[in-house]
DNA sequence: AATTATTAGTTCGATTTCGAACAAAATTAA
DNA sequence: TTAATTTTGTTCGAAATCGAACTAATAATT
């Protein structure tokens, strides 16, 4: 307990790092007009069956805040990559569902690819269950984050 | 290979739910008038048994950019958290360091004191073994985002 | 010595990010 | 049925973040 522990630290400097090597590695892909950022908004949606997901849903599956995945969807919706659908027939009238539109095929093979790229770059020298152990880590802390503010927003 | 891996993924949402969380709890202690980017620049400089940090060292202890790093000295400094020390005698004249100014114990302490308390609800369920293994896969991690980023930009 | 290239940090413009304050709809309580 | 509360998503102002373009100083070439 005494011990200096740096995991937050080692987390912010792992993504400060990989953020910017993605970025450049999409950047230099030429068809992939589209930042890492953007891409963790369309990723759930290109992973989903459903063929829509509601404001919520993603705000769950991105880990972003309200504020941010707002302003995020309006830049994809300007650049034409998602379509903000009105609730219809009985549905809350307040949820707002987000909807890819169809010309993004070529768009989420290239995004993926370069994710690959990246993933490879990124578990260098580790074993299949060296990914395995440590992705089970990472699931286990996330939980730890969610519980927590879950607890908190409800008191 | 074909396995969808998703590290980078969670990562990403890690930083950003864990980010916040520290933010809040900074905010909610009184006494720390600090944000969780100038507390992982102020750390290095915190731990480092040199009175003074050259700008490149700490860029290289915090994996920032260049302009954010610039950025985040500029408000620190307005603050009065640290100084920008001109260099001196034969040293390199381009080179900056940075120095703390004396009345940051109390801030330190504090801001160590909320870092305890985020270690332990980051870490809540994770034995000491399982933390030393987790923060082994950490620093590999780390060691191949800068092998890959210190290959490219010498290239 | 003069020119060229590299390195250290800053400045600029744009995107990402967030909390807080808000409006509209839905739910609960009185 | 009205009142109060909660939930959904947007807007606003501010901080963090980055790449690219820049200046000044140093190092390497010619």
């Amino acid at each position: 307990m005494a011990d200096l522990r740096e995991g937050g630290f080692l987390i912010s400097k792992i993504q400060k790092l990989s953020s910017r090597i993605f970025a450049k590695l999409l950047r230099d892909y030429k068809t992939v007009e589209i930042t890492p950022a953007q891409g963790r908004v369309m990723f759930p949606l290109w992973n989903s069956t459903k063929d829509k997901l509601s404001f919520h849903e993603l705000l769950k599956l991105t880990s972003l805040s309200k504020a941010t995945l707002s302003h995020l969807l309006d830049n994809l919706e300007k650049s034409g990559h998602i379509k903000r659908i009105p609730p219809r027939g009985d549905e809350d009238k307040r949820t707002v569902y987000i909807k890819l539109t169809k010309e993004d095929k070529e768009l989420q093979e290239n995004y993926i690819e370069v994710s690959n790229q990246m993933k490879d770059l990124f578990y260098k020298g580790f074993a299949e269950e060296d990914i395995d152990e440590f992705e089970e880590f990472l699931k286990r802390l996330l939980d730890n984050l969610t519980d927590y503010s879950k607890q908190k927003e409800s008191q």
